[in-house]
DNA sequence: AATCGACACAACCGCGTCCAG
DNA sequence: TCTGGACGCGGTTGTGTCGAT
């Protein structure tokens, strides 16, 4: 589209960044930000295109980067996420703090792609390459495929709200604050419902962008094959205080009929899963730590109480039952 | 010690999207 | 509404490293 590439201009490097180039690069952006990357350049004295010299900065040189080998954990989730949004290696680095989509996206290529079809999973759809599946790997493609519908639709949402608040991005690095969007994180919400070891609780991730529960007369307008997002009655109610008041565990079909699509329902339901131990509102008690030490509760009956809800809202989402 | 091939990762390229003018 | 600049994303390429021969 006669596009001028930057790269070509004549008398810019390319290739490796030399130690001293990363100096200029880093020193200029702490004491100015980096503004418009087009005109960074020549003000920070270098030889590099604004491309090249974004590129630079948020795959190495940023502070808050987080570099080495990958865990145990990040490679599950790296794995899981990649069977929920295929090559989306921006969306899956927005899940793995400090690390960069560049970086996860070069790790899958090199290391977790041939793991896995080693042993014998197709890396691109995440099934086994030969025999059928069994019952409960089939349950497990379905709820994939109906979590990885949630999840492009959050992601939408996201989007959005990132696009919203465009503002903050031009504040220069040292003080910019960190920005996160409402969160239904429903890769966190799948995790920890389905995880048969233990009930994980999540420290962060469930909570809007003012750190409080959303109205429940906010509406989220996802686009395409999830349906309008309109408000509706909730089986959700927030009381006084703006505290979410958890419903009956019985009503959990109603409640995956008429509120499914509501933001304040699927944070209420991620914050009960991330519950700190101090929310006098849930009806089972609040979740467990990582170390599964209790805050709380009983273990087994917020599973069975988050699982019956989830079962009707996957039940729900499929137009079909999947249990 | 030299060469070669495989591997890992950094960096580039081209396209799509957003948005200000 | 249109246009072009700026940026982000995902695919691809380039380059350095390391082990085998």
């Amino acid at each position: 589209m006669g596009r001028s590439p930057c790269c070509d201009k004549v008398g810019l490097k390319k290739g490796t960044w030399t130690a001293e180039e990363d100096q200029k690069l880093l020193t200029y952006i702490e004491r100015h930000g980096h503004g418009s990357w087009r005109a960074l350049p020549s003000k920070a004295g270098l030889q590099r295109c604004g491309k090249s010299c974004r590129l630079r900065w948020t795959n190495y040189l940023r502070p808050d980067i987080k570099r080495g080998k990958f865990s145990l954990q990040e490679e599950q989730t790296i794995i899981q996420l990649h069977a929920l949004l295929g090559n989306r290696w921006s969306a899956i680095a927005a899940h793995l703090p400090k690390r960069t989509d560049n970086e996860i996206k070069n790790y899958w290529n090199t290391h977790l792609k041939k793991r896995l079809t080693k042993m014998g999973i197709d890396p691109a759809t995440h099934k086994p390459k030969t025999n059928a599946f069994g019952c409960s790997q089939q349950k497990d493609a379905a709820n994939l495929s109906h979590m990885a519908q949630w999840e492009s639709a959050r992601l939408e949402a996201e989007a959005r709200l990132v696009r919203e608040s465009k503002l903050l991005s031009s504040i220069p690095y040292p003080t910019k604050p960190s920005f996160q969007p409402p969160c239904l994180d429903i890769l966190k919400v799948w995790q920890a419902t389905w995880t048969t070891t233990k009930n994980v609780t999540s420290t962060n991730g469930f909570f809007t962008s003012n750190g409080n529960l959303q109205s429940p007369n906010s509406t989220l307008n996802f686009s395409d094959n999830i349906m309008d997002m309109e408000v509706m009655d909730n089986a959700i109610q927030l009381d006084d205080n703006d505290n979410i008041e958890y419903p009956n565990p019985d009503d959990a079909g109603y409640i995956a009929e008429n509120s499914l699509r509501h933001q304040s329902f699927m944070e209420g339901f991620a914050s009960i899963l991330s519950d700190d131990g101090n929310n006098s509102t849930s009806p089972i008690g609040p979740c467990y730590n990582l170390d599964n030490s209790s805050c709380g509760g009983d273990l087994e009956d917020n599973r069975k109480y988050w699982n019956n809800i989830l079962d009707n809202l996957v039940t729900f989402t499929s137009g079909s039952p999947i249990f």
